[in-house]
RNA sequence: CGGGGCGUGGCGCAGCCUGGUAGCGCGCUUGUUUUGGGUACAAGAGGCCCCCGGUUCGAGUCCGGGCGCCCCGACCA
């Protein structure tokens, strides 16, 4: 993208109603804008953040059998009638009446839906296990929405639904489940720590919490260090063999971690004190198994070996999409601005133009811009240099490339990493190779 | 939902108490200048002062009602 022509609102002064890093830096980088109280319109920027997100959370979903499907936002309340939730939900859910007075409702989550599909779909054990899954919007009219796209009211939200024919099994797919989920956030660039969680009304008694740790997360969190040292794409599982999810699983959670209200000061001490980790956490996921609670409500019953009619056990696994975008941001920032991992980067590199208008600089950028168009923001515009700066180190891209008339006339851009600040003087071929080769995959966590 | 605050050019704000025909900084436009970390000068454009009603000769300012947004708390992916 030349950023001349970009549809990319910078900002030099920060917007009153922003209150942390992850909010101010959206706002100030063009990422989205507020249309009304916790609800956003993404701009081009904001939204290659979220489609990258989105993808690597699709990619680790498929790895473990899930199938992607799409749900409508809106619903009938038929379904929750069936379930029971549509008075038990509260206000939290936005209810809309159509004009034939029939009663709708905006989703904010979609087991009902979910198990009603499947229920029309699965009739037999032997189509069993499903794992189904979406990436949609989702509406829950919280009282104060807050912090930007962290806390809004609408939400991008990627939540999965798994179907079992027996406990073990429902088990397992817990245990894969959770297993994606660690290898979605260490590709995402940030350490995510599952929490033992309280299962609420949904009930059930297997619910972990995935937090990413950042100084403003809402929680407090406790936890042995072992938890952010691993390396879970390199974890060898076999996901098809329980024995092995369950050495891996085991392996998770035999280490204390747990957010303030579910933690235990005498677990606590156990834990060696070189490796209490204490701070502040944002949640970002969530898996829990809940058995039968819809299948049964909603009288979906599948056929048993033995012919007699059986309730599938059911889990149910979210991710926040558009809450990583902020909690991302939160985890990886400085005062300049944000600090992309290079998995999530809306692009690869700027390319700074110091001298629009001077010929060697005009060829050379043109030149590193035309080898990967769309992995490059190219800052054409007539601004001064430190203008490019300082708009570069606030948008976060991985890589500045950046061409000053004194090195163009050599063929030398000069690279800078912007995590670290480390600069090189390379030739475009070099640079290229450089800023082109970094694929991300985990090379950034931290 | 309880408590607090705010709505004035795109953004950040002053003006309101003590009514008299709207101002500052940034941004934007044009020209000159500058050219490796938010350049300087000059000339411009841009405002239903959130909305409705009331008081008044006169309302951004006072009064009543509404809407919107933010902050603290309770609640949450």
């Amino acid at each position: 993208m030349r950023l001349s022509r970009g549809f990319l609102p910078t900002l030099k002064e920060v917007p009153a109603e922003a209150q942390i890093a992850s909010h101010r830096l959206m706002l100030r980088a063009g990422l989205v804008r507020q249309t009304s109280a916790g609800i956003y319109a993404w701009l081009p920027v904001g939204l290659r953040v979220l489609r990258n997100i989105e993808q690597i959370v699709r990619e680790e979903q498929n790895a473990i059998g899930a199938q992607e499907v799409l749900m409508p936002t809106v619903q009938s309340s038929e379904l929750w009638k069936r379930s029971g939730r549509y008075d038990a939900y509260g206000p939290e859910m936005l209810r809309i009446r159509d004009r034939q007075d029939r009663e709708l409702l905006y989703g904010p989550t979609n087991e009902e839906m979910i198990t009603d599909l499947f229920g029309q779909v699965i009739k037999s054990y032997r189509e069993l296990p499903q794992a189904l899954y979406h990436v949609q919007w989702k509406f829950r009219d919280e009282l104060r929405p807050r912090f930007g796209v962290m806390r809004g009211r609408e939400f991008f939200m990627k939540d999965a639904y798994s179907f079992d024919a027996s406990y073990e099994d429902a088990v397992a797919t817990y245990r894969r489940m959770m297993l994606a989920y660690l290898r979605t956030f260490q590709r995402l660039g940030v350490r995510a720590v599952p929490m033992k969680a309280d299962t609420g009304p949904i009930g059930g008694d297997l619910s972990h919490e995935f937090l990413v740790l950042a100084p403003t997360g809402e929680s407090g969190v406790f936890f042995d260090a072992a938890l952010e040292e691993q390396d879970w794409l390199h974890e060898n599982v076999d996901i098809a063999d329980h024995a092995s999810l369950e050495v891996f699983f085991n392996g998770v959670t035999r280490f204390y971690a747990a957010t303030d209200e579910m933690h235990d000061e005498t677990s606590w001490e156990d834990v060696p004190a070189d490796r209490r980790r204490e701070g502040r956490g944002i949640e970002v996921g969530h898996i829990f198994y809940f058995g039968t609670k819809y299948t049964e409500s909603m009288g979906i019953s599948v056929s048993g070996p033995d012919g007699a009619q059986f309730f599938p056990e059911m889990g149910s696994y979210g991710i926040g999409v558009s809450r990583l975008v902020g909690a991302v941001i939160e985890a990886s920032h400085d005062e300049a601005g944000i600090i992309w991992p290079d998995s999530v980067a809306p692009y690869r590199a700027a390319i700074l133009s110091l001298k629009p208008g001077d010929e060697a600089v005009d060829a050379l950028c043109e030149r590193l811009y035309g080898a990967a168009p769309d992995a490059f923001l190219y800052d054409d515009r007539s601004e001064r240099a430190g203008v490019k700066f300082n708009d570069a180190d606030l948008m976060g891209h991985p890589w500045q490339m950046i061409v000053g008339p004194r090195g163009a006339k050599e063929g030398k851009v000069e690279l800078k990493r912007r995590a670290t600040g480390e600069r090189f003087e390379l030739t475009a071929e070099d640079a290229l190779a450089k800023v082109l080769g970094t694929d991300g995959a985990g090379k950034d966590a931290a």
